[in-house]
DNA sequence: GCCAGCTACCGAACAGGCTCCGAACAAGGT
DNA sequence: ACCTTGTTCGGAGCCTGTTCGGTAGCTGGC
């Protein structure tokens, strides 16, 4: 719903007022503002706002005006297990989620989240306990890193090469773990790693 | 909900002595920085305060004042600059920001985010073009990871140690990077890291 | 032209929140 | 038992927001 010419000054004004101070002003300063000498002209110009959808106010408490909640880009992912080398993804309980930057994931995608467990990963610095974000799907690039199902067994998260012989190399990222070699076709990718998010 | 004047002087104060002691403050503390001279003004502040959800107390405890946790899927924070070992911060243009998992941030502290450049961090797993989420105060824990300024010159992140003698280490984690040893007061903090995001 | 409806404004009276006080009570820790 | 800390109650003045009745200008439709 539009505005009138008065109605965004005070807007703005408003804006201006809590952006400065981190609270809003009161009717009375409102007033000084645009000398008025009522605060029911006040009073009146915040109700239409309100009306309109532009500003929100408490009944009777001072200095109660905000501004509604913008939507935020964020996306809430579904955190769907622990990773480890050599071990199987396991389910946590629940619909846990975790929230996730939204410049970091391309819409239209689906993602995930996994923790991961061990340090497989170490010298690509994915440490015990970080977070990865996962874009699902079924084919990878070489040289990119990936969950992995091999012969629908172990899911792996592994750096994925393409070896001669329709052969594929999962390569971790620690010098005390080997790298594992099969045939293309017994290796489902899951997914790309897109993402890392660490507590401490 | 909003806040009045006098409330949000309050929660600063409130910020503030926390973020400085790690404990809240008394009654009779918070009277006296606001020169009251009953504590049954300080109560109904904080009672005010509690209602509109900005702190969370317990019935009958002593600097029970804490903070709630963040219901907010994730908060956009200012991304300051870029840092690196041995080079002051290097502010970026306009107010960028980047969104951050409410799980990861207390509610009621300054937050703010760096791009880390270099690797001397290495060996903690964060690496060149890493973001890290700082929790923007003046003083930190044996061990802690943090930002931190040599005489007004270089910003760094580094793990934190005291030694003898009233000086501190400042550690790199790169066997190539040698640790910083300086008076304690030459050195000022200025944040904690407190988490780590990466895109790939 | 005339009316209806909207925006913009005023003044005064009212109601309740906000901010503060002092004193007495309760619970925990030393 | 004493001190510190937080709780509760009654009361006060001021600050703030609410409501109502009224004036004025502008716009579009009949």
């Amino acid at each position: 719903m539009p505005l009138t010419k008065r109605q965004k000054q005070i807007l703005d004004y408003l804006k201006w007022f809590i952006d400065r101070h981190d609270y809003a002003p009161s009717f009375d300063e409102i007033r000084q503002e645009f000398g008025y000498t009522s605060l029911a002209t006040v009073h009146e110009h915040l109700s239409n706002l309100e009306r309109k959808g532009y500003i929100r106010r408490s009944y009777r408490e001072s200095r109660s005006v905000e501004f509604p909640p913008d939507v935020e880009p964020s996306i809430p992912l579904p955190l769907l297990g622990t990773v480890a080398a050599g071990m199987p993804i396991e389910a946590v309980e629940d619909n846990e989620t975790l929230s996730i930057p939204g410049e970091m994931i391309r819409s239209g995608f689906n993602h995930y989240v996994l923790r991961v467990s061990g340090d497989s990963m170490i010298d690509e610095q994915i440490r015990d306990g970080d977070h990865i974000v996962v874009n699902a799907r079924e084919t990878a690039e070489d040289g990119e890193m990936v969950i992995a199902l091999v012969r629908d067994e172990a899911a792996t998260v592994k750096k994925l090469y393409r070896e001669d012989g329709n052969r594929v190399r999962l390569q971790p990222a620690n010098e005390n773990v080997e790298p594992i070699i099969e045939d293309a076709a017994d290796v489902r990718v899951r997914g790309v790693v897109v993402g890392l998010i660490r507590q401490y």
